[in-house]
DNA sequence: CCTTGAAGCTCTAGTGGCTAGAGATTGTAG
DNA sequence: CTACAATCTCTAGCCACTAGAGCTTCAAGG
């Protein structure tokens, strides 16, 4: 098996920049290459390109990919550090929830407070203005 | 009143170097400067900028706060623009809050399957290579 | 008036995770 | 053998800042 980087990038959904960048930074091998110098990957890289779209689609930045691409090759260790890892991230996707919902809620109050008249009078853009949503 | 940029910083709570930058891409006007060319700035400069720093807070990008501080400023002009931009703001937030509850779920649920064993058979790891959830 | 030191100035570069484009080369089907 | 799609490298751009270098200015104390 020997596929060129448009091939891989069909195969995983992964756009042939996007390889190129992954492997920039470190998250893909230094892949074989013909005589003239055109990128050739094998089944591995596919395995481990879809391990990385995977990661990067659960919100995963880059650093946690290549942590967890480094444990994923120890399979005899114990997951505690992968758990750790996710875990960790749970926590992060809680805390953005958390402020997407606060201010969502402080939106969605200065909207149904606005009674469609003039800018004047607008509630939104009091709430902008004064930082707080007293009336 | 005429002030440094450094009191603006701390009458606002927005950073000096984000006070220059917000001068430079538009957002706030071009200040008046004493003779050895340092910014000064006046009461009208630190409504606006609590305008925008509350604006990012709410997570509107620059380019929406460019047209709300426009539209504030015509204040016999109808709100409906307003609250249109502030509408879609909502619903952007919406979709955000959606993506992240199910990929939080994901996490969650190769998380609570993890039978705390080695890499080899960690859930984690299996879900993340083989990109859904299969048993 | 003079010194000192904080605060200000401009400019460049870096962050993350790509994406876009220029301009050259290579692979492959007919 | 030719044509053309695909690939190559390199640079720059996106967003909203942030950091740092190396310089100048302001304001208070002596």
């Amino acid at each position: 098996m020997s596929i060129s980087i448009g091939e891989l990038a069909r195969l995983t959904g992964v756009k042939v920049p996007t390889i190129r960048y992954y492997e920039g930074v470190g998250l893909l091998p230094t892949p074989a290459r013909t005589e003239g110098r055109q990128r050739r990957f094998g089944a591995d890289e596919v395995a481990r390109l879809n391990f990385i779209r995977h990661s990067r689609e659960l919100g995963f930045e880059v650093a946690d990919i290549r942590e967890l691409l480094t444990l994923s090759e120890q399979p005899e260790r114990s997951c505690g550090e992968v758990d750790a890892i996710a875990r960790r991230h749970v926590e992060n996707i809680d805390r953005r929830i958390g402020r997407l919902v606060a201010l969502r809620a402080e939106l969605q109050r200065s909207l149904d407070r606005c009674a469609r008249g003039t800018v004047e009078e607008c509630r939104v853009i009091e709430v902008l203005g004064y930082g707080d949503d007293r009336v």
